[in-house]
DNA sequence: ATAAAGTTTTAGTTTTACCTAAACTTTTAA
DNA sequence: TTAAAAGTTTAGGTAAAACTAAAACTTTAT
């Protein structure tokens, strides 16, 4: 059906979509696959020629319901197999990516549905992401970052907006994980940075950290 | 590492090596692949450039010690996802082989030492086919075939020299799998087709057919 | 209004994996 | 034992996918 290269620019779209309100420029999405302006363009005449993307010349595109709902298949099979990768084959949270980026482009239909009736038709993937259920339909995403909790409040850490490696690890020196509860005990006045009860521990964390992480109740 | 198309010859050569004893032949890889002749000596130039193979113009290849390792990690990657496919998530035993293509050629160490735990080291996959260890080992094939036993002898199945899809679905039809009885009844003088009881019921098969089908104690 | 920033076009390159047809080698069987 | 048949290799391509640098163009921001 598609390439490998096709499904990984459709993918890109799709997450580049969520953060910006008009079309997704050609350049963000070279930054993100790091690769040239020039070849970008190349790749999205070609989408558009399969109806996947609508596209304007210097304005960017943004997914056609078509490729929307291919997009959201391939993110589906990727949250699911970094599912079964963590809870069935004991990786760490932060050494699912690469292979759960091999795994997203396996094609069977039937793959995919018998894995989630395994797992259990998870709703969220080990970095709190939500998984599309078969027919495109997202779950909820918690947005309230923990950065905008005041002073006192409490809640529940429910997913991350960077799923970097780097910033998972650093998460776990904390012993932070899904479901944590984080209490802000102190915002620092000049910084922002925040001194926080996480699971009975004191932490400090800075505005970046606290921008990063999503908390629900 | 590899491409896919250069594990997809290691394979091949591999499999068709365990019925030959000189070199294995341009034209019978070009046969198993569905490729021209001019392609396979290409492929094999540059896999002997790669020391995966001795080859020797005109008279054919086989695999170098690297190269049957790596033949046997892809072989057991296959193996495993069969096993797991077919013991986790309710596939059949005929629809498992186009899905094994794909997965064999995901690359990581990890993920396949993990399935093979979780799995808890299986033996034999799904046809009765052995699953090579870590260290390339094979577990003892089953040689003996229900065609060699005499009337009134009886065999456990076992595994299966054919494991195409039609093969596999004849013998689920006559509720043949890996561990049935089958003792044999009669055989017919003119063309050695058999007359068996298979668990209570009684089959008959051809020559063809018992010659596919590996038996043991 | 113009310079800077971003985008597209043009005109390639590289890699991978094919193919056909002609030339060559080995095998077979008369 | 040799010529034809069968199999293999070489030569000379094709095609698709994905990329690139550099020039031309459009938008935007000052």
């Amino acid at each position: 059906m598609f390439t490998q290269s096709e499904e990984n620019y459709l993918k890109a779209i799709f997450h580049l979509q969520q953060d910006v309100d008009g079309g997704v420029s050609t350049s963000s999405i070279s930054e993100l696959l790091q690769t040239k302006a020039a070849s970008v363009t190349e790749m999205v005449k070609k989408l558009a020629d399969k109806k996947l993307v609508h596209y304007q010349k210097y304005y960017g595109v943004h997914l056609t319901e078509s490729g929307r709902a291919h997009a959201l298949t391939i993110v589906r099979k990727h949250r699911l197999w970094e599912c079964f990768l963590v809870d069935r084959l004991n990786f760490n949270w932060d050494e699912v990516h690469e292979v759960a980026e091999q795994l997203e482009h396996i094609k069977s239909a039937k793959l995919v549905e018998e894995l989630d009736k395994f797992l259990e038709h998870p709703l969220y993937d080990p970095h709190g992401d939500p998984i599309p259920d078969a027919d495109g339909n997202l779950p909820k995403r918690f947005k309230k970052k923990l950065s905008e909790l005041k002073t006192g409040e409490q809640g529940v850490c429910k997913g991350f907006k960077d799923d970097s490696s780097a910033f998972l690890k650093f998460l776990a020196k904390q012993d932070i994980g899904l479901g944590t509860a984080i209490k802000v005990l102190n915002i620092e006045a000049f910084d922002e940075s925040v001194t926080a009860l996480a699971d009975q521990k004191e932490i400090s964390l800075s505005k970046t950290a606290t921008n990063n992480i999503y908390v629900g109740n």
